[in-house]
RNA sequence: GCCCCGGUAGCUCAGCUGGAUAGAGCGUCCGCCUCCUAAGCGGAAGGUCCCAGGUUCGAAUCCUGGUCGGGGCACCA
């Protein structure tokens, strides 16, 4: 419907004679927003504001002339000048019914967009090392990464959703360890636990089922394992830990330690996933970083930043030369010990998925890898790729309260609330919707004593009700005896006269903008807000009156209006992946 | 020191490419169920949009400088 405006308004202002003397002014595309106060109309646009400076003429003047060729449409009802210069825009009762009844042969599809049309886009998100359960902080990044990967998907773009295992370096080989010193721990051979190893009772579970799949032979002698060790300590405990991995490598052999590692990461990653899915986010692809080693991308794409002439040598490592394109500071990519670092495997990734066939990459992070965009740009620019398609949307920390404290997070010292323990005591439709509530630019306090003890209270459910209750008014009209005749509805849509149902009706065609607007600016709060909204408009309507009416045609008419209701609720529901019930 | 994010009602936060009288939820106060679900509706109170300059016909929004809070500046991932 905007469009069509749009276009209109575009074609009147293109034939304009004094715009069409300007050339620079050929290329402008002028806009409507949607006004704010009822009595301005539907539409408004401020073209003739803009045009006033070059065109050294009144805006109110400009307005009538735009107006003039405007000619009519049956779109409109009404267009006028207003303020100092707005021209607003009335639709026609016609446009908006036929809009209704475009909702309910839409269905599902109704509100998406062709902009992404022909585009191939890849999501990565959550990505976190699986070296521990997800806690609530992924759980943020879930529900805002896979609401903006549908946002994409609607708008038109060809999504792929990924999940970047890191299943190789140095994180990995400290639960390596502390894997095994767990299972020593259960075999009756307790040895001391590294203060740096991971602390959390998962790692016990998995030592447990380890030894019940017969992983014994991973344990030779423990009796001088730890023998001639550096001290632990927490001043010490990066020593202690490379010598305790050496150690381990030493005893078990490359090929025992990485069985061991592989038991870790699969039990882990397994159980992130679960996680995942019953939360409603799932991927088309996990990526293993470890594939990047063994299929030589790596070496590869490090060879092309070399080729290119952007590495040097210092203090026995291989540096990128970063600041060359505008990074803070170069950047180690291979290792003095002759290890490529994980910036090294990012390039490779990167690169990996242009070559994919990508068009546009969007990584959503943690505000803590801010400083790590420059990097992943430069080393793209390195390897001849445009930086410009990398896109980075950086999800600030979820701050966790109990009451009025702070809970402290550390995956390592096992010391963390999980996203599993948050969704099972505040649900998953309410911590869906709580997540993506808030700009991802925006801190998140969440109180989980509030959030339990108000779960009843929850915005989730205002907007589920909504649905919930037009279900019930259909089981209702269904005891009753009667049936919902669309073609009768559909025909007497002029009868929906009432104040309440012409706002419903406006909010309702709102839906296809709202979209748009948060799949462009990566903002799924704004399907929240406009849900919160719809539903507000349908519990007003349904309390101010009946929906099954004797009246036969005025009954279908507004039976029209709430089914198409209930599919727009649905359909942003489906968006933030909140589920629609249909009783509550 | 440098970089990123934020500061809007008592609390938690929306506010789209600058636009007309700054919004919501929670909390507080007053009303509404013989009627399709009261997890609902109607009404009231509540504001120095952090501060100071600047750009503009017009600034919560853009720019500059402060200030307060969070985060980041590894041969960790």
């Amino acid at each position: 419907m905007k469009q069509q405006i749009e276009k209109l308004l575009a074609d009147a202002v293109a034939s304009l004679p004094d715009v069409a003397d300007h050339p620079e002014l050929q290329s402008l595309r002028p806009e409507l927003e949607r006004a704010r106060d009822a009595k301005h109309g539907d539409y408004a646009s401020n073209i003739a504001m803009q045009l006033a400076r070059p065109l050294r003429r009144k805006p109110r003047d400009i307005a009538n002339d735009i107006i003039d060729q405007l000619g009519s449409s049956e779109l409109l009802a009404g267009v006028e000048i207003a303020g100092p210069g707005f021209i607003n825009f009335r639709l026609a009762d016609t446009a908006y019914n036929s809009e209704l009844r475009a909702i309910l042969q839409a269905g599902k599809t109704y509100g998406h967009g062709g902009s992404g049309a022909g585009h191939r886009l890849i999501v990565e998100f959550v990505s976190a090392n699986p070296t521990g359960p997800l806690h609530v902080g992924h759980g943020r990044h879930a529900a805002y990464g896979a609401s903006v990967a549908n946002l994409l998907s609607a708008a038109g773009y060809d999504v792929h959703r990924e999940y970047y295992v890191n299943d190789a370096g140095r994180q990995m080989d400290i639960l390596a360890v502390s894997l095994w010193l767990r299972m020593y721990e259960l075999n009756d051979t307790p040895l001391d636990f590294p203060v740096g190893g991971y602390q959390g009772d998962y790692v016990r579970e998995i030592a447990s089922q380890a030894l019940a799949d017969g992983a014994r032979d991973l344990l030779p002698d423990g009796g001088n394992l730890l023998d001639d060790l550096p001290p632990d300590n927490p001043a010490g405990a990066d020593v202690y830990l490379d010598a305790l991995i050496a150690r381990a490598r030493e005893r078990l052999g490359d090929e025992g330690f990485d069985r061991l590692l592989r038991i870790a990461a699969d039990a882990i990653l397994a159980d992130i996933k679960d996680d995942l899915a019953e939360f409603g986010v799932v991927f088309d692809e996990w990526f293993s970083e470890r594939s990047l080693m063994d299929s030589g991308a790596i070496d590869r794409a490090l060879d092309r930043v070399q080729t290119n002439g952007h590495t040097y040598s210092k203090d026995g490592a291989i540096w990128f030369r970063a600041t060359e394109f505008g990074d803070e500071k170069d950047r180690v990519v291979i290792r003095e010990n002759g290890r490529t670092t994980y910036f090294a495997s990012d390039i490779a990734y990167h690169l990996q998925k242009r070559e994919r066939g990508f068009g546009t990459l969007v990584d959503i992070l943690g505000a803590d890898h801010h400083g790590y965009v420059a990097r992943v740009r430069a080393g793209l620019q390195a390897v001849g790729e445009s930086p410009d398609c990398l896109e980075v949307d950086l999800v600030q920390f979820v701050v966790l309260y109990r009451g009025k404290d702070k809970v402290q997070m550390s995956t390592r010292s096992g010391e963390f609330e999980t996203l599993r323990k948050l969704r099972d005591e505040v649900g998953d439709d309410a911590a869906r919707l709580f997540f993506v509530s808030r700009s991802n630019d925006q801190h998140l306090d969440f109180d989980l004593e509030l959030a339990k003890s108000r779960s009843n209270e929850n915005p989730v459910y205002y907007i589920q009700y909504a649905h919930a209750r037009i279900c019930s008014v259909l089981r209702e009209l269904e005891e009753r005896g009667l049936q919902w005749a669309q073609e009768r509805g559909s025909n007497n849509l002029d009868r929906l006269s009432e104040t309440h149902e012409v706002e419903l009706r406006q909010i309702l065609c709102r839906y296809p903008e709202i979209l748009a607007l948060a799949a462009r600016q990566r903002a799924p709060q704004h399907v929240v807000h406009y849900l919160r909204e719809l539903a507000q408009a349908l519990h007003t309507y349904y309390n101010a009156h009946r929906f099954i009416v004797d009246d036969d045609e005025l009954r279908d008419a507004r039976l029209l209006l709430v089914l198409a209701t209930r599919q727009v609720l649905r359909n942003g529901l489906d968006m933030i992946g909140v589920s629609a019930p249909a009783s509550m």
